[in-house]
DNA sequence: ATGAAAGCGCTAACAG
DNA sequence: CTGTTAGCGCTTTCAT
């Protein structure tokens, strides 16, 4: 067994006070004697003494501890994101709990509970609702909390995101320039999240306008998208696919390689791409790069003065794309 | 200003002590009447009342957090290791701290200790060093560490692995089979990860023993492979690309595409392949898919276990990897 | 320039 | 069947 030093220790071998032990370890050195701070210092390297934590934020409320909550961590998107909290976060010494909600809202709604027990300062959360009154309650607890990825309604708290709009709309355009006659979205379920349906609006608008024909295919888990890809390969019109993130744009590479539908020849495809796997694949695939680490670099930073100043402004910070125009449209 | 409610505001409106509101938490319900309970009950529902759990920690010397330290957080393969210990730990009330080594030893040495700091109750380790002597302090302070993907000399910790060796060697066999007279192995520099010696190691000895040419490129992150490829590809020996991880793999492939050599008439490839891409590139890429989710629920259950039982043999536990026979060799 | 003492929110003997 | 009491390891008035 392994007793575990404690301040007391220190301050016994010391021959000083906790008070005194614990003022050097904060740095509240007032006018402590350099031959204390001196003595203490050895003791504390001699008995490889490291202040617990827990107790530490027991007593002066503070944890340094963030909570990150992904909707799926097995996602470039998220990995990308948590990469770039961890190191704006690290720097400033604090950690984060990293919880996954597993596209899943009860289990959402469980994680930020066990957050808050945690005592963590605040939370940083990719939002599996666009339902704000999910996340009010927060608010009231007065804990912080910066959105990521995805908004809710109404826009109750600070938010880093993409320029989901202009890139959409660019890119369709792109599309339009081609001569492509109809346009085919594949998401998963708009309603859920608000991101979903910002995208496909402003591709159905532009495309509608432009008097071309747009088709929205919402892909749930069970839905096999084979024979309707097939089936649009096929068709008279020239068509292009669209996916509305990394996960759809893989499905869809997916089956067109396995079915060897060419492209842009049979179809043209492009979309967010989450995984870079972009430029890999077939002629290149044009495609909508999220700098997702900067996103996390962002909210945290905003975590950061969030926690410092007590307060943040709920506004929201939107992180350009880069457009890769490459050869698959 | 929020007052937490504590456990006392719950005693008092309960009208009974701290200590049964206590037991009642933790269930030690003795004879407690049935009275007391549903009174309890109503009023934590009432005051809405979370233990808190540092406070929990400091007394009962039970965090429910691990931590787990993955070598560089922004690759596929901690992003599926991490679902995959997340789920296990979740559901036996576990938390996890995860932590970005980003590729730093020193870094990581940091990191270590900040989780001892915060009192976890063991550590999941991805090292980043083969040496066991960074590691034995964890060992003799009790500090259950069970670690993954890449074991450490000498052994001294439960370790849960692919099976490297014999994929490896299955790989070799189908490039030796398909004649190629000389086989390059792409890695990052061999001597600080045994995982990475352990591949070359095992692809030399059959390579050598079929009387072909065996090349090792080790890359560092100044060096540009390109060059060296495109002579590669140029060269009159039939070659084979191994890359040694997925990250080597992906950037083997963009040189490939980008340079417009052709797989596998103009040079073979193929290698371990964390991303989950190789289904999608060029005519198919062969590649060895390891199952990190599975590592990751694996290490977790050991974790756990090892907590309850407070000890757990020092053994390996290797999971099969698939070997995806496609086009690219 | 330093200490004594109180207490953060909780658990667990021990006592009835 | 339940309460009293003494801490866990630390920070922080308030003294001196």
């Amino acid at each position: 067994m392994k007793k575990n030093v404690t301040i007391l220790d220190v301050a016994k071998q010391a021959g000083v006070s906790k008070t005194t032990v614990s003022r050097y370890l904060n740095g509240h050195f007032g006018n402590m004697s350099s031959e204390t701070k001196e003595r203490i210092r050895q003791v504390i390297a001699e008995l490889n003494y490291r202040p617990n934590k827990q107790a530490q934020a027991l007593k002066s409320k503070r944890s340094y501890l963030i909570g990150v909550v992904v909707s799926d961590i097995s996602n470039m998107y998220s990995s990308l994101l948590l990469k770039g909290i961890g190191e704006v976060l690290g720097e400033a010494g604090y950690q984060m709990i990293i919880m996954d909600a597993a596209s899943s809202l009860e289990q959402e709604h469980d994680l930020l509970n066990k957050l808050t027990d945690q005592s963590v300062e605040g939370i940083i959360l990719q939002a599996s609702s666009r339902d704000a009154s999910h996340y009010s309650h927060l608010k009231q607890a007065n804990m912080p909390l910066i959105l990521v990825d995805r908004d809710v309604e109404p826009s109750l708290f600070p938010l880093v995101t993409s320029d989901n709009i202009p890139s959409t709309q660019k890119i369709i355009e792109v599309i339009l320039q081609k001569n492509y006659e109809q346009v085919v979205v594949v998401s998963e379920p708009l309603k859920d999240i608000v991101t979903r349906e910002l995208r496909y609006a402003a591709a159905e608008e532009l495309v509608v306008a432009a008097g071309r024909k747009i088709k929205l295919i919402e892909k749930t888990p069970e839905m096999d998208l084979t024979e309707p890809v097939v089936r649009l390969a096929a068709s008279p019109l020239k068509t292009a696919l669209f996916a509305s993130n990394g996960r759809m744009l893989m499905e869809l590479l997916t089956i067109l390689v396995n079915e060897k539908i060419r492209i842009p020849e049979d179809i043209g495809i492009t979309g967010f791409d989450d995984w870079n796997l972009s430029a890999l694949v077939g002629p290149g695939i044009t495609s909508i790069e999220q700098q997702s680490k900067q996103i996390g670099e962002e909210a945290a930073k905003m975590m950061l003065d969030y926690i410092q100043y007590g307060s943040c402004p709920v506004e929201t910070k939107i992180i350009p794309t880069n457009i890769q125009l490459r050869h698959s449209l």
